[in-house]
RNA sequence: AGGCACGUAGCUCAGGGGGAGAGCGCCAUCCUGACGCGGUGGAUGUCCAGGGUUCAAAUCCCUGCGUGCCUACCA
């Protein structure tokens, strides 16, 4: 190799650029819709083209580049399709701040011109969490990117819509929903936020029609009871079964309301009465289909009060509320009033109270679809990761309510239907019509309303692809592989993704869903921009790399936990990075005269160590391999971190040194240096899904051929590394260094002084074990003198060390009588303990009948290995006049 | 109210039926020709409590306590 060198420190500002856009000018990112590779595809999770790039964007598409790259390294055409949602809501919430700093509300513009605003927006802003993805270092195939608004998925809403309908798997009707006063739209059960709050529970007498007496009933929403039209009890309840089918004078209102018997009523509760007003309860509502009420809307889109509610109307339903109260009190109706905590819906978007509504809306029939998409988790089509998601998936499934699709909102896919002025057909159509099948008429008029922007998301996997086209891509790469993503969205994505897959593809939208954790702050809170603790992913990305930075997501992804992340930790990991680039460092001063694999070294030139180091890598590969395929992602992070710096770096290098600084032959040279170019050419490819930048930098200087560390193949175990004789004889070198190391400190031997070691070991194989890699032990333990023998029994300084059945003699500057001693009375004690728990075993009858025989066999070596050892050590004191 | 998860070293957490682990921190020590963003050595644990299953439990089961999360129409 010619001279290489890489400079003082990574710097990863500078490489980070230069290196993704080296990729994406190669095109290394692309997927081919045909090819001979096997494909290997992931739909990203689309962030709203409002957002930001936070902690949790970071973490899941940090785990997803790592499979990706894994997977591509491993020679699968890799698809990683990219994209944002358009966010019906949050959006058009945006523009319409926007506007209001110009006075103008979105009337104002009407709406093709609003929507014309909204792309506007769109694209000047919506790509700024593409750009922040690709700081990470995302590998996706841009080239295909996606917008749900897009042309292309637009045409696939319609045509899902539309095949619904047909099927009559979608619906419109006039049904309780929730609705949000402040952005004018109904939004679907899961968009609801309940929050526990501190209100009143009043107690509130209704007369009886007949004069004859009242039932109390208690509420939490007095203004309701302006639209109450029954006052319900449970019919299994003796106070009230007499009053059953009698009418009460519903208060300030006089309206005549019958009282009526159903099972939902909790006998317990309260009076055991309650007041019924369907157009603002959702199970009132459903009192009232069930008994044919009367359903009185006394609230409007703004919540507030509607003529049905007489000289209320007009009244904010808070204002409502206080003079109804007063009203009642006024009349003598109020009986009491106490504190009651109870949980108010709040709207997921803006946390404004949701009011619970009737309206026409249009709604998903969705117990069929989930019926199939229950059953392909069962079946294993799809395989949730980790299974404990299974059972939360399951219980949705189970317990699911039509879906709400309609949005009282501009910004989004128009509901494709359109009504007849004339004969007052209704029209659902994938293109838009221009005359009325039923009665030619031409004046047709659209639905207002648009489609909840999670419907286009559930249609994503194959959306993207180019359905409802037949297109290349979608043979090749649906199913996707496998969807990463975080729980919070079970129900609101992957569900819905299932269940369209299934009922539009006929197939699963994934093979394997796998669920991460959710990111928290040090103290394992949710972050949060309104608490301030969130952790900005672009700050940390410049503070400390984001190499650094994904290594950090990945170790501390222990599968189903939270993620608690601090940037104590992500330093930490910024210390590896730069190991990793010293090691390299140091490895090219040493491989100048190397040339790569070009030469093969003749393998009975291999050290034990050069042996050692390559079967440890391929145990390192394997764990790599697995951890990404399984998705423990902080295994496989974790045994690349323990091998490269404690076992490369703190032995291997150390241990060839001396081979590599030319003190040994040209011949050892070479099989030391091909060596160690193999295994730190492997890291580094095992690295790059979790490193892609230090290691693409790296790899240009290492191997500098043209390639890209990226599309290099990922490495496999070699069967020729395999070496467990290397692995078990380096475990007693190791242990021998360490434990002299051990001594030196423990007996206060300065560090500079080389030490005087006899070693006995008990046989021919140990001792020529210990004759050959005598050089280490001088090297590492810096020890000038190694002996074979025994020390005279007299010998009071010497210190002794006990590695299986080898004995060391460390000799001493002086006698150290009582250092010695107080020093093998520790070890001896520690051993002692051990002794008791095996010989307890070991004597135990039950234990030696019943288990299992290779246990037992296990336990008789501990116990000879430590009897062994103690008596060893005792020897040692026997020396010293004392017998342990 | 139900469900799920968690409780392991000072901190953050892995592990998971047969010899208690990592990172950080801590103590001591070393300026050895890649790295002080480093090297070497060390200390520390009733593995939440109680019961059960088992030859064997931190690990499996039950109960309790504590913590977190999810779901839910008791007004």
């Amino acid at each position: 190799m010619a001279k290489k060198t890489l400079s003082k420190a990574y710097e990863p500002q500078i490489s980070e650029g230069k290196w993704y856009q080296y990729w994406v000018d190669h095109d290394f990112f692309h997927a081919e819709d045909k090819s001979d590779k096997k494909p290997f595809s992931i739909v990203i999770p689309p962030p709203n083209v409002t957002g930001i790039l936070h902690m949790g964007h970071a973490l899941n598409n940090s785990l997803q580049d790592i499979t990706i790259r894994a997977k591509r390294m491993q020679g699968y055409n890799t698809l990683w399709m990219p994209g944002t949602d358009h966010a019906g809501i949050a959006t058009q919430n945006v523009v319409e701040q926007e506007l209001a700093k110009e006075g103008l509300t979105r009337f104002d513009l009407g709406r093709e011109k609003f929507v014309e605003r909204v792309w506007q927006w769109r694209t000047k802003y919506g790509g700024v969490i593409i750009n922040q993805l690709k700081r990470l270092g995302s590998s996706c195939d841009w080239q295909r990117e996606r917008f749900t608004m897009d042309e292309g998925l637009s045409k696939a809403v319609r045509e899902v819509f539309v095949r619904l309908y047909n099927a009559n798997l979608i619906y419109q009707g006039d049904y309780i929903v929730n609705w949000c006063p402040r952005c004018h739209t109904a939004i679907s059960d899961l968009e609801v936020e309940y929050k526990e709050e501190g209100g009143f529970l009043w107690n509130i007498r209704y007369p009886y029609k007949d004069g004859t007496g009242e039932i109390v009933v208690a509420t939490t929403r007095p203004e309701t009871m302006l639209g109450d039209t029954a006052v319900a009890v449970n019919p299994a309840d003796a106070r009230y079964k007499d009053v059953i089918g009698k009418d009460v004078i519903l208060p300030l209102v006089n309206r005549v309301i019958p009282i009526i018997a159903d099972d939902y009523v909790t006998m317990e509760f309260g009076s055991g009465a309650v007041k019924i007003t369907p157009s603002s309860d959702p199970a009132d509502f459903a009192m009232a289909e069930r008994h044919n009420l009367e359903i009185v809307k006394i609230m409007d889109g703004n919540g507030a009060i509607t003529a049905a509610g007489g000289v209320y109307e007009g009244q904010d339903r808070y204002e409502c509320r206080k003079n109804v109260v007063e009203d009642l009190k006024a009349g003598g109706y109020l009986i009491s009033v106490e504190p009651y905590s109870h949980n108010v819906g709040k709207c997921y978007r803006c946390k404004t109270d949701i009011e619970p509504l009737v309206s026409r809306q249009w709604f998903v029939k969705v117990q069929p679809l989930a019926k199939a998409a229950t059953a392909a988790v069962v079946k294993g089509n799809t395989k949730i990761v980790p299974p404990m998601w299974e059972a939360t998936y399951y219980e949705w499934m189970n317990n699911i309510r039509d879906w709400c699709i309609s949005r009282q909102l501009w910004w989004g896919h128009r509901i494709p239907v359109w009504y007849c002025e004339g004969c007052g057909k209704v029209i659902v159509a994938t293109h838009d019509p221009d005359h009325c099948p039923g009665c030619n008429g031409t004046k047709l008029r659209q639905d207002e309303d648009v489609l909840d922007t999670w419907f286009s998301s559930a249609l994503w996997p194959f959306s993207t692809m180019g359905w409802p086209e037949q297109t290349e891509a979608l043979k090749t790469f649906y199913p996707t592989s496998v969807l990463i993503t975080a729980f919070d969205i079970i129900f609101f994505w992957v569900a819905r993704m299932m269940m369209m897959g299934l009922y539009i593809m006929d197939d699963v939208p994934f093979k394997d869903v796998y669920i991460h954790a959710l990111v928290r702050d040090e103290k394992g809170e949710k972050m949060s921009k309104s608490k301030g603790n969130s952790i900005d992913p672009l700050e940390i990305i410049d503070k400390f790399g984001a190499d650094a930075f994904r290594f950090t997501l990945a170790a501390l992804t222990a599968q189903g936990r939270d993620v608690r992340i601090s940037e104590e930790r992500i330093e930490g990991y910024k210390f590896f990075v730069n190991k990793i680039w010293n090691a390299t460092k140091f490895s090219l001063m040493n491989l100048e005269d190397y040339a790569g694999g070009a030469v093969q070294a003749n393998p009975s030139d291999e050290s034990l160590p050069d042996r050692w180091i390559k079967s440890r890598l391929n145990k390192v590969i394997d764990d790599v391999t697995k951890g990404i395929d399984e998705y423990r992602y902080n295994d496989a992070a974790m045994s690349l971190y323990q091998f490269i710096w404690h076992e490369l770096c703190d032995w291997y290098l150390e241990l060839s040194k001396p081979v590599l600084y030319g003190k040994e032959t040209p011949e050892k040279k070479l099989a030391a240096q091909h060596s160690l170019f193999v295994v730190l050419k492997s890291s580094l490819q095992l690295l790059h899904p979790f490193m892609p930048f230090v290691t693409e930098e790296i790899w240009q200087t290492l191997i500098d051929d043209g390639s890209s560390i990226m599309v290099s193949a990922f490495p496999k175990p070699e069967a020729q590394y395999e070496d467990e004789a290397a692995e078990r004889q380096m475990a007693i070198v190791m242990e021998v260094i360490t434990k002299i190391r051990n001594i030196r400190a423990e007996m206060g031997l300065p560090l500079a002084k080389k030490l005087k070691v006899v070693v006995s070991a008990p046989d021919e194989e140990m001792t020529s074990l210990i004759i050959a890699c005598k050089r280490y032990i001088l090297n590492l333990a810096n020890v000038e003198k190694l002996a074979f023998g025994e020390v005279n029994e007299e010998a009071k300084n010497y210190a002794t060390g006990v590695v299986g059945s080898i004995r060391l003699f460390v000799l001493l500057e002086e006698a150290d009588v009582v250092g010695e001693k107080a020093r093998l009375e520790k070890e001896m004690a520690k051993i002692d303990k051990e002794l008791a728990v095996v010989s307890k075993k070991l004597e135990n009858p039950s234990f030696m009948e019943k288990a299992a025989p290779d246990v037992i066999r296990k336990e008789e070596e501990k116990y000879r290995q430590f009897k062994e050892k103690y008596a060893a050590l005792e020897e040692a004191l026997k020396r010293f006049g004392i017998t342990g």
